[in-house]
This record gives structure tokens, sequence and C-alpha cells, in this order.
DNA sequence: CGCAAAATTGAATAGTCTCAAATGTAGTGG
DNA sequence: CCACTACATTTGAGACTATTCAATTTTGCG
């Protein structure tokens, strides 16, 4: 039987614009990789020779300053396409944030087997328009954020992605969510220090917009004022 | 005739994967568009109704908060597509920096046409794919770079898209061009105040790294010291 | 329980921003 | 051609935010 028909990320990925004897072809050129947490898949500056669907885990994309500054300019979840399609280099690392499970091909093949699949291409088109507006969005947080600005943003932009509703007060909708980031990764997504990040966090603690169970997990207490200071725009 | 033979970007923009029939077809739904320098083709937050081919001029691609605080997420140059296919809203501003030429289509039509012509679509999509990584790579600049790097960064990068040699010295490439930004879009792009970018400037020309013989016209004179001072990656 | 790593807290510093003023530039009409 | 205006840029001084460096506390794990 071919695996792709009990695969988690069937409808989302990019190969769910296939039919199945297409699928099947697609399943012979690929094949499963399971990384554990904080494994590379690709290297900022090396030849593209893997793309790869994620299945399972959280990745994050970065890139470096020779002095070792890093940023993190992407982060990407289960049905995303990651690697670098129809280019010679990757521009980015791609490192395993939690244990994971992708689906990967030899770009070589990748690339002979999409022309002959325009619905999947097309698919992979709608994905990196999304990933584009996404990073042009942060180059606002980036460039003109200020630091408590940055980190209600983030934390709003998590509790969308990651977070179901925790209802067990009956209460109105309070996100709460596991962060798949040390406090070290979340400066490198917002472009500040660790040490500014946990004191802002404090502060927002302090003042009673979120609560810290621990280090790893996050409740929002009062979404409003957060969007508030996040300057998100009224969309 | 058809006017896309004599088409200044017939052979980099998307519509290049096009053989003379299609491009016929194509030449019905688009329209040609003149712009006036300050113009703005779309903004953020509207509704995407129009996809547009970069025939002439410069764009910049912005997006703002509220108080008024600007980000340039992007700039667009000639054989460049702006818009948002394949998706509702525009996430962002898109002015003329200059007097511009545009070949315009209404989204609908766009997107009615692209299906039946996959090769145009794999060129957007590879367009795309550029775009993605040039704006994951300025992430790094917004967020670890100092002002002095990103304005080395930034005339670095504007020697290469702008730059032809002037060679009236016969001595090696000193790269000169015109900015088609003035010091506060420097700014924005950098997400530094026009006054630091200023500052910056200054200082690169009193150390003679660089000449700024009018406020729009930039020579590098010290390309390696430059790139040094950029903390580009070594490719 | 004890250790190493991660996170927090504190104090001092540096870098960038803010606000204000001065200078330079392009364009206009006399 | 020049004076005048409006605007862009530069320069300066001071304030403030985020960083750096150092020390302490907390956390997870063997």
């Amino acid at each position: 039987m071919n695996p792709c028909e009990t695969c988690a990320v069937r409808n989302q990925a990019i190969c769910s614009a296939l039919n199945p004897d297409e699928l099947g072809v697609l399943n012979r050129i690929g094949r499963s990789l399971s990384m554990q947490k904080g494994q590379s898949l690709m290297w900022e500056g090396d030849q593209s020779l893997t793309v790869a669907n994620i299945i399972s885990g959280v990745f994050k994309l970065t890139s470096s300053l020779d002095d070792g500054r890093e940023q993190i300019i992407g982060i990407a979840y289960p049905s995303d396409f990651v690697g670098r399609p129809f280019g010679n280099t990757n521009e980015y690392t791609v490192t395993a944030l939690t244990d994971a499970k992708l689906c990967a091909f030899a770009r070589a093949d990748f690339e002979k087997f999409t022309p002959q699949h325009p619905q999947m291409e097309h698919k992979l088109l709608e994905k990196t328009l999304d990933e584009l507006d996404r990073a042009r969005r942060w180059m606002l947080l980036l460039g003109r954020k200020t630091a408590p600005e940055k980190v209600a943003s983030f934390l709003l932009e998590m509790s969308q992605k990651l977070g179901g509703n925790d209802c067990s007060t009956g209460d109105t909708a309070l996100a709460a969510f596991e962060l798949p980031f040390g406090r070290q990764q979340v400066a490198d997504i917002l472009g500040l220090t660790i040490e500014t990040v946990s004191r802002q966090m404090t502060q927002m603690k302090k003042a009673g917009l979120i609560d810290l169970p621990d280090r790893r997990h996050v409740r929002i207490l009062q979404p409003e004022q957060l969007e508030e200071m996040s300057m998100a725009q009224p969309v």
C-alpha cells in the first residue's frame, strides 16, 4: 500500500494536488526521514540537493553572520515544504526543533517530476506566495517594532498557530500553548537578546497580560491588550 | 502587431515562457499602464484585484503601522511581477519611485489564463522563490546588523543592482550609481531613522570608502572595505 | 541530591533615536 | 539671472532603549 494514503499531511501538503496514481509515482522517488531535535537537514551556503515535505515536527530556518549572530528567518510546520527547488544553493540552515518526520526528495528527482504535474507546482506556488507575505510582514516587525511590540506580536502569532483554546474555566477563549522555542530562539526570531525577551515576558506576566506556568508554556490572559501592545494592523 | 514583441522585458518577465500565440492571448487580457513617480498601484489591506509586470521604473513595497512607522519590505524592478495572485488581499502598498510603465492584468483574468500555461506559472514560481530568498536575507540584516553594517550592505546591494562600472579612470571597477531613493526611503529599507542613515553615509565618505557627488549619487571607492564592514557572508 | 544548562535579574554602557536647528538643494516666478 | 520658497539633508545635544557583562536563580536530568 502507498504510505501516502495514511499520511498525516495528505490534505495540506503540496502533494494534495495529486491523484492516487500520481501519488504512487511521487512516493517511489521520495523517502521517509526521521530527525531528532537539534539535527539539521541542510546548511546555509550548501548546494541544494534535497527538498522535503514536513510530516511532523517544527523546524527553524536560520541565517547567521560570521561572528555568530543568528536570525531565525522562518519557521516550518507540518505540511510545509522546505528546501530550495529550482536553485543551486540553500540560502539558510534548516534545523529540527523537535523530533520530526519528513518526506524527502532528491532535488533532481523532484524537478523531473514537477513539470508533468502542474497542479502540484501550483500548490507549491501558493505556499511560496504565502511564505513571502509572512516573511515580509515579519520584516515590518524586525525593522520598526519596539521590544514590547515584538514580544506581544510573537505571542499572538504563536497562539494563533499553536493555540488550542483552554476552556477549563468555561470562560472566553484563553489561548494556552507550548512554545517549541527556548528563550534564545525567541530572541533569534525577534532580533533581540535573550535578556530583553526575558525581561519583556516577566513584565507582561507581572502586568497580568499573560501567565507563564513553566518556561515552555504560555497562557494569554488579556488578548485585547496584547493585541494593542503589538501594534497589529486592523486587517 | 502584438506590442509584446517589442517589450523591453520580453525575455525576463514571466511571459518569456510563452510562445507568440500564447502571448497574443495574454496581450488581449492585459493593458499597458503608465504611472508617475509617487503614485500607488495598490494599497496594503485592499482586495487583490490587479497584478502586473513591471516594464520600466522602480517600485517600493511598503507596510506600515498605525502611527506612521513604515518599512520598505521589497523593491521591484523592470521584469519583476507585483501584486498578489491566488490570494484575496494585498499585504502591502506598491508605489512608483520613478515614472514607470506596467503591463497590468485583472487578477481574475490572470488566474484564468494561468492554469493553461504551466510554463508561465513555473516562471512565476521561480521569481517568487527568488524573492523569498531575498526577503529572508534582508531579515538577517534587519534583525541582527548594526547601523554601519546595514548601510554598507545596502550600498553594495544597490551597486550590484544598479551599478554600471564607471571606468573613466581606467582603474579597477569603481561602481557608481544613482539611488532611486531619498534618505528617508533608505531609512525605511534598513529599519533606521533618516538621521542615522545620514550620519553613517557622511562618516563613510569622510573615511574615504565612498564618494557622494550629490544626494542621489554614490560612488564606491573601497569595495573590499565596504564588504568587510557589511559582514557579508562569503558565499 | 547534585550538576549543567537555561533563564532571570541587576547595573552600567553603547548605540540609536528624538527633538531642534542649521545647511543645502531644486524649482518657481519675478 | 536671481531671489524666494519649500523641501531634503545634515549636524548637534540629550534622552532612552536595548545591549553587554556579570551574578543569581531556576529547571531538568542523571
